[in-house]
DNA sequence: ATTATATGACACCTTTTGGTTTCGTGTCAA
DNA sequence: TTGACACGAAACCAAAAGGTGTCATATAAT
């Protein structure tokens, strides 16, 4: 276990477009639920099932303020994931590199 | 509508551990599906399936070889995730530049 | 021509997911 | 203290997801 224990993982958090939706509105500012809610067609409890895995995935953190509980974007739990990518960038590079190659001997030709 | 038809997105095809283990396994080298599926615990079916999901999503591309289908990466699909990272990347260096400038005024405070 | 291989298409099943409604509890305001 | 509000928990539901087994078909090999 690194760091937060991550019951779901961060790949399967963001496969759902409403939870991405909750990510960029919480990362503009911290939010209650119910604020939160305002901003989705489906129910408050709906949208605190997503929230909560949100924060299962580690990519938000919750705080209770009196009877409310805030939620804000905790931007380091997309870490994994940037590191998962990070490996087959290269496999993109890799070709953008021939191509780009391929182009410039073009040019070579063309002169 | 972008470049390939994308039925299924690519943040819903990488939710599955077992197709971002295809994707691994497809990064290597090209292969047949029974080939593919000897690296798997499921039916050679399951894994058809799985890679018809990563089809659509832009992540493999498949080419028929006389009896017999060849899937290979195609890494320039995971180019949406990485757009989409890029965003959320902003703030969490926001908060390492925070911190990079915390350490350094103490580092200051301490001569 | 016959047999073996590689694969997709179905039909089907079970579990997970995304959603709802209802209810209980803690907290704030009058 | 009596409402009103914010929320989580529970029970429930339909659809999607991840599997399986069987069958048909195209291609290769004998």
């Amino acid at each position: 276990m690194t760091v937060s224990s991550t019951k779901h993982d961060v790949f399967q958090a963001i496969a759902d477009p409403t939870r991405r939706e909750l990510l960029s509105l919480l990362a503009e500012k911290e939010m209650s639920v119910t604020i939160i809610s305002d901003h989705f067609p489906i129910t408050r409890t709906a949208v605190s099932k997503h929230l909560r895995v949100l924060s299962e995935a580690g990519l938000v953190t919750e705080q209770k303020v009196g009877r409310e509980t805030r939620y804000k974007l905790q931007p380091e739990g997309l870490r994994e994931l940037k590191q998962w990518l990070a490996y087959y960038e290269r496999f993109w590079d890799k070709k953008l590199t021939a191509l780009k190659n391929f182009v410039e001997i073009k040019d070579i030709e063309h002169n």
